[in-house]
DNA sequence: GTCGCTGCAAAGTCTTTGCAGAGAG
DNA sequence: CTCTCTGCAAAGACTTTGCAGCGAC
């Protein structure tokens, strides 16, 4: 799979995160189906990130009538993540989650005791990270952080 | 498992490193036997990124007598990660790669070409994280960043 | 029409678990 | 001695794959 749609220009409007999908699809002769689209949209209406089962399972709420295995669930999410339009995390011995990369783009914190992810942002690292990678002959195109603890409600319990 | 054993102190020596686990293991009644040991000193004397498979592996090349199943590695990886003594990583579709979590600090770059792992440290970031971590409240206990590209070498081919 | 896609179920992987004997304390 | 560990094999969880019919283009 070999294309390159910049996703670090932060796409946030769903139309034209359709479209890029769309490019992407077509500049590999793949096919553009309702389940794909279901799968996209799926992901981009929801905060949370999601493992294969619970987009699953939320798909089946949001699109009753549209049948969906979780084959075609799993197949779409690595070619999503493929081609960069989704980014995968895990923690623990949880499986692995998945959210969409081209929201905003931000990093984690996940507490250790409840599970629950923040999300946050600091310009300071990310210049540190190009910087970092550019030393070191690193060609980047992604990053991802994550601060382990215990969260403020877990704290105060 | 609650113990308070500070791996934020930097261990690198194998013998205290090994103090350290029998103490964790005498805390909460577990035993300290030869394939406990096998699997610290085999994580120890590792620089790589080890996932149970490979664990098991070099561990029967550094340990040609002593029998170890590869259900003890996995009990004894959940046991250390509980611990904090091991971190995880994931990547990609791969599985879990395990280190030692007391060697020196650093972070991971990633190349998703060839897969290798280079670490390193930068200390602006590292205060960063824990200025936010507590901006939010957050009590850290951990963190792991990982970059991800091409690497030199990939790069140069 | 063609060729890729989908759901299903079956096959793989990777991990965990139950158990009976072995071994640490 | 007691009670935890271990290896083994079986079970389980999670993913991937083969296939025949369906659907996008």
């Amino acid at each position: 799979m070999s294309q390159e749609i910049n996703f670090n220009e932060k796409i946030v409007d769903y139309t034209e995160l359709l479209n890029e999908f769309k490019n992407l699809l077509k500049k590999n002769n793949l096919k553009f189906t309702i389940q794909r689209e279901a799968i996209l949209e799926t992901l981009y209406g929801s905060d949370e990130h999601l493992t294969p089962e619970s987009l699953h399972r939320l798909m089946q709420e949001k699109f009753p009538n549209l049948k969906i295995g979780i084959a075609t669930i799993y197949r779409t999410l690595v070619l999503l993540e493929e081609s960069n339009m989704v980014t995968s995390l895990s923690f623990g011995s949880a499986g692995k989650k998945y959210e969409l990369g081209a929201k905003e783009h931000h990093d984690h914190m996940i507490c250790t005791n409840c599970g629950s992810i923040t999300e946050f942002v600091d310009e300071e690292i990310e210049k540190r990270q190009h910087i970092i990678a550019n030393e070191l002959g690193f060609n980047m195109s992604d990053h991802s952080m994550q601060i382990y603890g215990i969260c403020k409600n877990c704290k105060n319990k």
